[in-house]
RNA sequence: GCGCUCAUAGCUCAAUUGGAUAGAGCAUUUGACUACGGAUCAAAAGGUUUGGGGUUCGACUCCCUAUGGGCGCACCA
């Protein structure tokens, strides 16, 4: 069973080929013109080009062909060649009732797919900043709405826990701390099980230390030596890695939590390094390692580039890996543990010469086969509402716990003034992840776009907070009528035009989540639910449902309204928003 | 210097496989309603899509060009 619109799609497609013409596929959109029909297909102008024929007369052709079967209210042509459709009420009516048994009827999937996700980058020992939110929410997004159909998904947090900044971090804490055991090479007893460091010492343990390299040559070339050291895997320093690890990842845990973003994997660099070797042995076989300035590299450049593309480095001059060897090597082990069908890696779109130099690689190695897509989905920088970069008042970098913080204090004041204590902190914070999150998805994915928390919180407009709460009254509805014992199993008839709009949006929904899934942009899901929602607040608002006396237009209301309200909150679930009971 | 990318209403953003009259939200102006959660709903006004040229039945979309932003150009990750 597919999705409405999919169903006559297919129709479209074979009327078209009985009338003598060839076609891959057809697709119906949402009509420009609304006064013309429902929805209209383009096909005719495109076929015409391709027959040498005039649109207007295959258009004809095909809609004759199609009157015959009387199975549209009405079928139009209008323009060079545009045909429009309008559905009987009865096949919307239908429709209404498939969904209300089966709210999953536009998530389905004959070709589902492994994909492996890659969206997390966070960096051990660091704070996660504003730079880490785009990631996380269109990645979790996009994994949430590949999963809705049915694709097998995992992602990856990939942390930041190998290279400089480690080595960095270590120095310092000798530095500090020089009798600590893990850096006396002496040492053959039980390192202690405690960490020596917090988390809030390792917060600002790296900016320190950061900042005194940039002005210390001296310090910098010890935290080479250190870097080097560790990278080596001295017993003691693997140690104390293994506390900051815990410590800093405990913490990193708690704000993707705090933004509901999960990762089926808490791998990191470090465990791809664990295959540099191997996977370097194996390129060595290929034969398209190259000796360059004393660094050892892969040419990645092709004929018919019309862009210059460097090769690759692989080995740096002093003997150790290249951030592009990391990241090569987590493909390796990826395609090794995962088999996955695709690869996704968001990122800012900064990094898009660095990921095309690793997937040509991965191609002309043969690390990866030609059937495995590898994906770079890259994003637009969020500034701040001045269009600046985002910075805290003394222009420091804005951590994203901080940005978090400031948004749920906005929300805050908003809530019902009766909902007190705890539960007003947690909705708080539901409320504000909501604003935050779906604002951030609303743009485009490669738009840059201002970060405004006083517009994103508000309760007007194309807001998170607009959405929960007109879903939460919907459901406040449905509760009030089966308090009242008023049954809604069936939908029966279409009121109003109003009414009519809101069934003709929920055909859409396949089309758009197809849409953003092709595009791996929510921008249209962020979209369609304010539309939709806005459509139901209508009829909600010129209507009084509980008291409607015809018992056929309540019924069909009250079973719209649950229908709108499970299509919204699986949306929401989509986007990675949670839904409070009230707000 | 070479390359990538962007420019749409006062502001923030859609329209990204070339389709009919370029759409929303905010702000502005006006209106509806003792209201099932008004934290709502509706209407008006607002555009030479940065300038110029081209391609075609049709261009915000593709090509060329000028101007102005953002970004990237191997031994940081």
């Amino acid at each position: 069973m597919s999705s409405f619109i999919e169903q006559e799609e297919q129709y479209l497609l074979s009327k078209i080929k009985e009338c003598g013409y060839e076609l891959d596929d057809v697709t119906l959109n949402v009509s420009s013109r609304p006064e013309y029909g429902d929805y209209q297909f383009n096909g005719a102008m495109t076929m015409a080009k391709k027959y040498g024929k005039n649109p207007r007369e295959i258009a004809t052709e095909i809609v004759e062909c199609i009157k015959k079967d009387n199975k549209y209210q009405d079928i139009n042509i209008a323009g060079p060649g545009f045909i429009n459709i309008t559905f009987s009420d009865k096949s919307l009516i239908d429709h209404v009732n498939e969904l209300n048994k089966n709210i999953n009827l536009n998530y389905e999937n004959d070709n589902p797919k492994t994909i492996f996700l890659d969206y997390g980058g966070a960096n051990v020992a660091k704070a996660l900043h504003v730079g880490h939110l785009r990631s996380a929410n269109i990645g979790e997004a996009l994994k949430r709405l590949s999963s809705s159909l049915n694709n097998k998904t995992i992602a990856d947090a990939h942390l930041g826990d190998f290279g400089r900044p480690i080595g960095l971090v270590m120095l310092e804490i000798k530095k500090r701390h020089p009798n600590l055991p893990y850096f006396d090479k002496t040492f053959t007893g039980e390192y202690p099980k405690t960490s020596p460091v917090t988390n809030e010492d390792l917060m600002e343990i790296y900016p320190y230390a950061s900042a005194k390299a940039k002005e210390d040559e001296q310090y910098m070339e010890e935290a080479r030596l250190m870097t080097a050291l560790f990278q080596d895997g001295d017993k003691g320093l693997m140690a104390l890695w293994h506390h900051i690890m815990n410590v800093s990842k405990t913490d990193i845990k708690r704000i993707y939590d705090r933004l509901n973003t999960t990762f089926e994997v808490w791998e990191g660099e470090s465990d791809g390094n664990k295959y540099i070797p191997e996977m370097i042995a194996y390129l060595e076989k290929q034969n398209i390692i190259k000796e360059s300035e004393g660094a050892k590299v892969i040419e990645v450049a092709k004929e018919d580039d019309d862009h210059e593309v460097p090769p690759l480095l692989l080995i740096k001059s002093n003997g150790s890996a290249s951030y592009e060897t990391t990241d090569l090597a987590c493909i390796w082990e990826r395609m090794k543990k995962w088999h996955p069908d695709e690869i996704w890696y968001l990122t800012d779109v900064r990094q898009a010469l660095h990921f095309e130099q690793v997937f040509r690689a991965a191609k002309i190695s043969k690390i990866v086969d030609d059937e495995t897509k590898l994906l770079f989905i890259p994003f637009g920088t969020m500034n701040g509402a001045d269009g600046k970069p985002f910075k805290t008042r003394d222009g420091g970098v804005m951590t994203l716990e901080s940005l978090l913080d400031i948004a749920k204090e906005e929300c805050e004041h908003k809530i019902l003034p009766n909902i007190q204590g705890e539960e007003r902190e947690k909705i708080a914070d539901i409320v504000s992840v909501a604003a935050v999150k779906y604002a951030d998805l609303i743009p485009y994915r490669l738009t840059d776009y201002n970060f405004d928390h006083v517009k994103f919180s508000d309760l007007q407009g194309k807001t998170g907070p607009y959405l929960l709460y007109s879903t939460i009254r919907m459901k406040s509805l449905l509760n009030k009528a089966t308090e009242a014992k008023i049954k809604f199993s069936k939908y029966i008839t279409i009121n109003n035009k109003i009414d009519r709009d809101i069934i003709i949006c929920l055909l859409n929904l396949r089309n758009v989540l197809l849409k953003s899934f092709n595009s791996k942009s929510l921008n249209d899901i962020t979209e369609y639910l304010y539309k939709i929602t806005n459509l139901y607040n209508n009829l909600y608002a010129n209507n009084r449902i509980l008291t409607e006396e015809n018992k056929d237009i309540q019924e069909s209301w009250l079973l719209l309204t649950k229908v709108i309200y499970e299509n919204n909150l699986k949306l929401l679930n989509i986007l990675g928003i949670d839904i409070p009971e009230k707000m």
